[in-house]
DNA sequence: AGATTACTTTTCAAAGC
DNA sequence: GCTTTAAAAAGTAATCT
């Protein structure tokens, strides 16, 4: 009986010390993506109840942490790529993604896919663009997404064309690496989308 | 006005069976030429028919898959030469060991350009998964029958896990009438 | 800037780790 | 869970010319 005891008090602590270690982990990481307190309180929601689902078993603390982290930016509407969020945790990319569907469908969560506008301010900002960029960017990916050019495509590489896109009507030109390195992606992405785009957009330059 | 399931192809069928016989795969390695064997990477040995085109993996414990085959008849071809194969290497197979199909992969086209988000919405995210980031497909599994499909930009669509051909012909018919119904084909 | 090759997703059986 | 085998869909990516 008193080892029963004793292993319930284990197992307790054990318990215990991990949600510390898995919300001290999205703490950590959510300071290194400077995202808002709001968005580390959402990741320990849903660490909270994966853990009270069970979800956990057969999986890493780190990255049930990581992929909690990255739905709750995308709930708060303010995502981060899957290639972001890896670069501040210590779990790889695709295990990121993998765990992520795996909670995701678990728990309900019902995630929209991301809209590739969310990225504009922060990839514009990094790149010292104006607002007038910033505007025409949304407004190329408003009309092309409406024309159904957006299925399909990941929404950092169609962010990426059409910033790049904007800066060149608006004269502000920023180059194909420059905006493929705040974005992630590679040239290669953002010339397909671009052309695309300024297909779809009437656009001849 | 063309019915989607005309469209439809059957991409790859994979099959099981078995001769009732242990193997000795060393062996049989040796004496099949054009076998692949290496028990460290993988406990199967390595078989590939060229006509019909498919891959047999074949088991110590005589149990035999086949995939790669673009029809159920192309299965029990493919699967009548490796019987005749371990029957030259004096290995005793009954004339027809039985053989069930387990997986048939097929692609079709609906003709018509689809937007995924609007599907998403429409079939309502909690019975699909669209991560355009980690893959282009929207994932879409159906009861009725017990199918995955995975629906493109592009209009066209994969359907895996049905164990008979009619499987992906009533799941084209039920996407196609879901879709219809949302207003979201054409 | 192409072209090529390769990897992402889904499905399924087999035997063994 | 993983390992291997096959196949399609379309997007992204690495590497070479």
């Amino acid at each position: 009986r008193l080892r029963k005891w004793q292993e319930r008090i284990r197992t307790k602590d054990a318990g215990e010390r991990n949600l510390q270690f898995a919300l001290s982990e999205i703490d950590r990481m959510a300071s290194a993506l400077g995202v808002p307190r709001s968005v580390r309180e959402v990741a320990s929601v849903i660490y909270r109840r994966a853990l009270k689902e069970d979800l956990i078993r057969g999986r890493s603390i780190e990255g049930v942490a990581t992929s909690a982290l990255y739905a709750a930016c995308r709930k708060e509407g303010i995502p981060r790529s899957l290639e972001e969020i890896s670069e501040v945790s210590r779990v790889e990319r695709k295990e990121i993604g993998r765990t992520y569907r795996y909670i995701s469908q678990e728990l309900g969560l019902e995630m929209k896919p991301v809209d590739p506008k969310k990225y504009v301010p922060r990839f514009c900002s990094e790149l010292e663009l104006s607002e007038e960029v910033q505007t025409k960017a949304n407004e190329i990916i408003e009309t092309t997404a409406e024309e159904g050019l957006l299925s399909g495509k990941s929404p950092t590489g169609y962010a990426a064309a059409a910033i790049y896109a904007a800066s060149l009507l608006c004269n502000e030109k920023k180059t194909q690496r420059e905006v493929a390195d705040v974005a992630q992606v590679t040239e290669v992405t953002i010339r397909n989308r671009y052309q695309e785009q300024i297909e779809a957009m009437g656009i001849h330059s | 006005m063309s019915d989607p399931k005309e469209t439809i192809n059957i991409e790859n069928v994979v099959a099981s069976t078995g001769i009732g016989q242990e193997l000795d795969l060393q062996s049989v390695a040796m004496d099949l030429e054009g076998a692949d064997y290496d028990p460290e990477q993988f406990p199967g040995l390595v078989y590939r028919t060229q006509e019909p085109k498919s891959a047999a993996l074949i088991f110590r414990s005589g149990k035999i898959v086949c995939t790669g085959a673009k029809s159920t008849d192309d299965v029990h071809q493919s699967l009548r030469i490796v019987f005749d194969k371990l029957r030259d290497l004096e290995i005793n197979v009954n004339e027809d060991p039985e053989i069930v199909v387990q997986n048939i992969v097929t692609s079709a086209d609906l003709g018509h350009n689809l937007n995924l988000n609007a599907i998403a919405i429409g079939l309502g995210l909690e019975n699909i998964e669209y991560e355009p980031e980690q893959f282009p497909g929207l994932v879409y599994r159906l009861d009725d029958p017990e199918v995955v499909a995975l629906l493109f930009g592009s209009g066209k669509l994969v359907i895996t896990g049905g164990k008979k051909p009619e499987d992906a012909e009533h799941a084209v018919d039920k996407i196609v009438s879901r879709l219809e119904d949302l207003g979201l084909l054409e």
